[in-house]
RNA sequence: GGGCGUUUAGCUCAGGGGGAGAGCGCUUCCCUGACACGGAAGAGGCCACAAGUUCAAAUCUUGUAACGCCCACCA
C-alpha cells in the first residue's frame, strides 16, 4: 500500500518558490501574446466554492481540469484568464455560523440580526481564504489580483439590477403557495435543493365517520402517512374512475377530533387503487392537496408554525411538534375506535439539504422567478450547438431539466444573504423593486422598509459568469464583458447541472443577451474506493492535501486526470497517484540524464539525420498532432496515457538508451553534439508537453536545464509545441527502422533471460531479413551492438542458421543467437512447438476468413490485403518453426 | 414509472466493426554511471449473458441480469 513506502521528498519546498515565482512574473492573467490564437481570450470562471469548504476530492478533480484548460490555452499564446472567487453561500455558512454561536452558547435570535451578520462577516474574514490557499497548493493559475465574492457591493448592485429587472419585467412575483420549508432552519427551500431519504414507514387507515350513513355504512377509511395533518383536512377525494366511490361523491363527513364537516368529491391525481381510494386532503400542508383545494375551492388550514409545532385552537395537540402531535392523534383514534388498522410502508421523504431535517410542505408568502420566458433562449442555445456539453449526453439531462422547470421559489427566510430589494411604503403602500435602497417612498415621503427575507443563493450564483467580469446592467457593456465574454468552458460536477449551470443560461442570455461560455465539461463524480459517495459517515473520504504532501500537486493532479473518463462516475484509486508520482520522477531524473551528458555540448539547432533521431521526432510529431485533437475533445485521461507512454516507454526506455553509446566519451564528437541537441529539444518539447498536467516539475526542469530561457523566462509562458512546425519529422520509414532495432534487441534479451545468460557475456548474433529490412538494421548496426552486446552481429537476406543457436521470430526478419554447449534441446522444441500452436491457431483463422466468398466480395481492399499480408506472415512463421524443429529432430 | 451509466487480466480501468491494452499486483533475473519511485524478460482474458444486423461483433441493435446514478410520484 502507499502509505508504506515512505518517500522523503518535501513536494511543497520545492512547489512554493515557483508558484510565487509564476505570480510575480505576472502570469496568471495574459495579455495577448504571440501567436495564431492572440486574438482568441480564454476566460474559464472557477465555480466558487463556499466560504465554508475546505478542498475537497471534486474540487481537487475540478480545478485540474480548469488548470489544465487554463494553461494550455496560455502556451497556445491566447490572452487567458481564470476568474477566481468564493461564493457566501447562504443556507450552508449560517448554519455554521449557528453553531459556532451555540457552540459559544449565544443564539442566533439572542443577538440579532444585525451582529449576526457581523459574525458572518467574520467567520468570512477567519476561513474564506483557506480553500483560496489551498488552490494555490495545487498550482492553480487563477487570477488572484482579481478575486471576486458573491457579496462585494458591484455583485450586489449586479443582484440588485437583475432582481429589479425581472420584477419590472414580471419575471418575478410574489405569492401564497405550499413550499418546502424546513422547520429546522425555519427557511423555505426550492424544489431542487431538497434530497429525498427512503424509509419505511406506515400507512394509517383511519375511519372518517360519515355524516349520514350511505347504504348502512356508517364511516369511509383513508389511507394517510401523515395522520397529524388530519386537524388540517377540508375534504376526501375519490378518484373520478373509481365506480364504487361515485356513490359517497357530495357526500360529508365529519373529521374527529376537530368535529368539521368536510365533502367528499373527485379529482384526478387520485389513484384508485392506492390505499383505500379515499385521501384525506390537507390543503395547506401537502403540494398535491394544495392543487385539490385550488380546483375545488377548498379552505387551506394551517395547523403548523414556522418550527413545525402545532398552532393554538387545537386543545392538548397545541404546542405539540408534528411527532408528538402524530402520536397523540394516532392515540385519540385509538380511543375513539376510529383508528382501522395499519400497515407498513416504504416510501421517500424529503428532506433539507443541509440538516437533513424533514421538510413540511407549508404555505407561505414567498417570492417567485417565472421561468417559461427564461427557459427558452436557454433551451435554444444548447439546440442550436452554441453551448456544448461534453460528454454530449449530458446535453439531453439539460434539455430535460429545463423543460420540466417549474416556477423558482427565491426567497429565503435568512439572515446571511442578499436582503431581497423590495421596498414598502406602510404610509401609502407603495412597493418596488430598486437597484439603489431609496432614503424614502417616492410617492409619500414616509420612511421605506426593505423586505427581511434573503435570495436563494443560487439566484446569486446564476451571475458569476458576468458579474464578475464588470457587469452594471443590459445596457452598458464593460471592457471585460465585450473581450472576454462568453468564458470558454465551464467545468463542474453533474449534481448542479440544474441548479447553476442552466441558470447561468438563463441569466446570461436575459442580462447579457448572450451564452456565458461555449462548453460545459461535466466531469466524473469522485467516489470512494468503495465505488460510494465520499463522506464523513462512510469514512471513505480521502483528504487532497494529503495527497498533495504525499504525491505532490503533480502527482496529485496527474493521477487524477487519468481517471477521467466519459463514465459519470470515478472510483477513486490512488494507485493512480503512486504511478504518476513515480513518473513525475522518471521525468525528473530523464531530465538529470541529459544534463550530466552536457559535455560539449553548444546551444544549435537539433539535428535529424540519423534513423534514431528521425524515429523519436516522428513520434514527437504524431504525439502533437494527436494531442491537440484530444484538447479539442477535453478527453483528459487519454492525454495523460498518450503523455505517459512517449515519455516513459519511447523516449526514456528507448531514445534515452540508444544515446548512451552516443554520449559515450569515445564516440563521434560531431554525432554525440547531435545527439545532445536532440535531447535538449525533445525534452523541451515534453516538458512542454507535459506543463499544463505537471507544472511544478516541468517548470522545474526548464529553469535547471540550459534551455535558451531569453524569450520564454518561464515554461508557464512558453509556447505551446506546434503540430504544423512538427508535421514534416512524421517519417514511417525511420519507424521502421528502429522498429527493427529494437526487435532484434529484444530477441537478445528474451534469449539471455531464458537461458540466464549475463548481459555481460557478448553473443554472436545472426539476423535474417528482406534486403530493405536489412539495410535498414544494418545502418543501425552501432545500436544493436551496444543494447544488445554482441560479440558478432550478420545481417542478411540469406544468412543461415549458425550451429548450436535458438531462434526468435519477429516481424519480417528473424534473429539467431549462438548458443555454444548451451542450447536445451529439450526446452527449445517445446517452446518452438507452443509458439507453433498459437501461430497455427491464428493462421486457421485467417485462412478460414480468406476463404469467405462473401468476405472477398465485400470487405474492403486494403482490409483483404492487410490480411493475405497477415496470413502469408504466419504461414511463413509456421514453415521456418517446422524448419527449426525438424532440425532439434 | 421515465432516463442515464457501468459490466474487458487478480485489482483499478482504457479501448470501441477487421490481429485483446495500460497501471498496480504476480513470476524470474538485475542495486548496469539518469531513475530500485528503477531496468530486463515473462505468466495471466471464450471483453456479463442471449438473440439479431454484417463478409466480419469485445465494439453496432434489441433484450436479459447485476450494480450504481438522476428525475418524477409516493394520500
Amino acid at each position: 500500500m502507499a502509505e508504506d513506502k515512505k518517500i522523503d521528498y518535501d513536494f511543497a519546498a520545492h512547489e512554493v518558490p515557483l508558484f510565487n515565482a509564476w505570480k510575480d512574473g505576472g502570469y496568471f492573467r495574459r495579455g495577448k501574446g504571440w501567436g495564431e490564437y492572440a486574438d482568441h481570450p480564454y476566460t474559464i470562471v472557477i465555480p466558487p466554492p463556499n466560504i465554508t469548504g475546505m478542498l475537497h476530492m471534486g474540487h481537487a478533480l475540478n480545478d485540474t481540469i480548469q488548470d489544465t484548460c487554463t494553461r494550455h490555452a496560455r502556451m497556445q499564446g491566447r490572452p487567458t484568464r481564470w476568474v477566481l472567487g468564493t461564493d457566501h453561500a447562504g443556507i450552508a455558512t449560517q448554519t455554521k455560523v449557528d453553531k459556532k454561536l451555540a457552540d459559544e452558547g449565544v443564539s442566533r435570535l439572542q443577538i440579532g440580526r444585525e451582529a449576526f451578520i457581523e459574525e458572518c462577516w467574520k467567520w468570512r474574514e477567519e476561513y474564506g481564504n483557506t480553500i483560496v490557499n489551498q488552490i494555490k497548493g495545487m498550482g492553480c493559475s487563477c487570477d488572484y489580483d482579481d478575486e471576486h465574492f458573491t457579496l462585494d457591493p458591484d455583485y450586489a448592485h449586479a443582484v440588485r439590477q437583475t432582481f429589479a429587472d425581472w420584477y419590472h419585467d414580471k419575471l418575478i412575483y410574489r405569492g401564497k403557495r405550499i413550499v418546502n420549508w424546513c422547520p429546522h432552519c425555519t427557511t423555505a427551500i426550492a424544489d431542487d435543493e431538497a434530497e429525498y431519504i427512503d424509509e419505511v414507514g406506515h400507512l394509517w387507515h383511519m375511519r372518517y365517520p360519515l355524516v349520514e350513513p350511505i347504504d348502512g355504512q356508517e364511516y369511509i377509511v383513508v389511507a394517510t402517512t401523515r395522520p397529524e395533518t388530519m386537524l388540517g383536512d377540508t375534504g376526501v377525494a375519490v378518484s373520478p374512475k373509481d365506480p364504487d366511490k361515485k356513490k359517497f361523491v357530495g357526500a360529508k363527513v365529519m373529521l374527529p377530533l376537530v368535529d368539521r364537516e368536510i365533502p367528499i368529491f373527485e379529482d384526478f391525481v387520485v389513484d384508485a387503487d392506492f390505499g383505500t381510494g379515499f385521501v384525506k386532503v390537507t390543503p395547506a400542508h401537502d403540494p398535491n392537496d394544495w392543487g385539490m383545494g385550488q380546483r375545488h375551492d377548498l379552505p387551506r388550514i394551517n395547523i403548523f408554525d414556522e418550527t413545525a409545532h402545532v398552532v393554538e385552537g387545537y386543545g392538548k395537540f397545541s404546542g405539540m411538534d408534528r411527532d408528538e402531535a402524530r402520536d397523540a392523534i394516532v392515540e385519540a383514534f385509538e380511543e375513539l375506535g376510529l383508528l382501522d388498522h395499519i400497515e407498513e410502508h416504504a416510501h421517500s421523504v424529503m428532506t433539507c439539504y443541509r440538516c437533513h431535517t424533514k421538510l413540511e410542505p407549508w404555505e407561505s408568502e414567498q417570492w417567485f422567478v417565472a421561468v417559461d420566458e427564461l427557459k427558452k433562449p436557454a433551451a435554444a442555445a444548447v439546440e442550436n450547438g452554441e453551448i456544448q456539453f461534453h460528454p454530449e449526453r449530458w446535453k439531453q439531462v439539460y434539455l430535460d431539466w429545463l423543460a420540466n422547470l417549474k416556477d423558482w421559489c427565491i426567497s429565503r427566510q435568512l439572515w446571511w444573504g442578499h436582503r431581497i430589494p423590495m421596498d414598502y411604503s406602510d404610509e401609502c403602500g407603495w412597493e418596488d423593486a430598486c437597484v439603489d435602497e431609496p432614503e424614502c417612498c417616492p410617492t409619500c415621503g414616509a420612511a421605506v422598509r426593505q423586505d427581511v427575507d434573503v435570495l436563494d443563493t443560487w439566484f446569486s450564483s446564476q451571475l458569476w459568469p458576468f458579474a464578475t467580469q464588470g457587469w452594471k446592467n443590459r445596457d452598458e457593456v464593460s471592457e471585460e464583458i465585450a473581450t472576454t465574454y462568453p468564458t470558454q468552458v465551464l467545468s463542474t460536477a453533474r449534481d448542479i447541472m440544474g441548479l447553476w449551470v442552466a441558470r447561468m443560461v438563463m441569466a446570461s442570455e436575459y442580462c447579457t443577451g448572450q451564452i456565458p461560455y461555449e462548453h460545459v465539461i461535466i466531469h466524473p463524480t469522485v467516489m470512494g474506493a468503495d465505488g460510494k459517495p465520499m463522506s464523513k459517515s462512510r469514512g471513505n473520504g480521502v483528504d487532497p492535501l494529503r495527497l498533495m504532501r504525499d504525491y505532490g500537486a503533480d502527482g496529485m493532479r496527474f493521477g487524477l486526470l487519468m481517471q477521467v473518463t466519459g463514465s459519470q462516475d470515478l472510483k477513486f484509486n490512488e494507485e493512480k497517484l503512486v504511478s504518476s508520482r513515480n513518473f513525475a520522477n522518471k521525468i525528473r531524473n530523464a531530465a538529470r540524464f541529459v544534463n550530466m551528458n552536457l559535455d560539449g555540448y553548444t546551444p544549435g539547432a537539433p539535428e535529424v539525420s540519423t534513423p534514431v533521431d528521425k524515429w523519436i521526432f516522428s513520434r514527437l510529431a504524431k504525439l502533437v498532432a494527436s494531442l491537440d485533437e484530444l484538447y479539442d475533445q477535453f478527453e483528459f485521461g487519454e492525454i495523460t496515457r498518450e503523455l505517459y507512454s512517449f515519455f516513459w516507454n519511447e523516449f526514456c526506455d528507448w531514445y534515452i538508451e540508444f544515446s548512451k553509446g552516443r554520449l559515450a566519451a569515445d564516440a563521434d564528437p560531431a554525432d554525440r553534439l547531435s545527439c545532445q541537441r536532440n535531447l535538449m529539444f525533445v525534452l523541451d518539447q515534453a516538458i512542454r508537453l507535459l506543463h499544463p498536467i505537471m507544472p511544478f516539475v516541468t517548470e522545474e526542469i526548464y529553469q535547471e536545464l540550459p534551455f535558451d530561457r531569453e524569450a520564454e523566462p518561464y515554461l508557464i509562458g512558453a509556447a505551446w509545441p506546434s503540430a504544423a512546425a512538427l508535421a514534416a519529422y512524421a517519417d514511417d520509414s525511420a519507424e521502421r527502422a528502429i522498429q527493427m532495432v529494437c526487435q532484434t534487441v529484444t530477441a537478445v534479451r528474451s534469449t539471455r533471460a531464458r537461458y540466464r545468460i549475463s548481459p555481460k557475456q557478448a553473443l554472436d548474433v545472426v539476423v535474417k531479413a528482406q534486403s530493405e529490412d536489412a539495410a535498414l538494421l544494418e545502418a543501425q548496426r552501432l545500436l544493436v551492438e551496444n543494447m544488445a552486446n554482441t560479440e558478432s552481429l550478420l545481417i542478411a537476406e540469406h544468412a543461415s542458421k549458425p550451429e548450436a543457436s535458438t531462434v526468435v521470430l519477429g516481424s519480417g526478419m528473424e534473429t539467431y543467437i549462438v548458443l555454444a554447449g548451451l542450447v536445451d534441446f529439450d526446452a527449445e522444441r517445446a517452446r518452438l512447438e507452443k509458439e507453433r500452436e498459437k501461430l497455427a491457431k491464428d493462421e486457421q483463422k485467417l485462412a478460414k476468413k480468406l476463404s469467405n466468398e462473401g468476405f472477398l466480395a465485400k470487405a474492403a481492399p486494403e482490409i483483404i490485403e492487410k490480411d493475405r499480408a497477415k496470413h502469408a506472415e504466419l504461414a511463413d512463421k509456421i514453415a521456418r518453426i517446422d524448419g527449426q524443429l525438424a532440425e532439434l529432430g
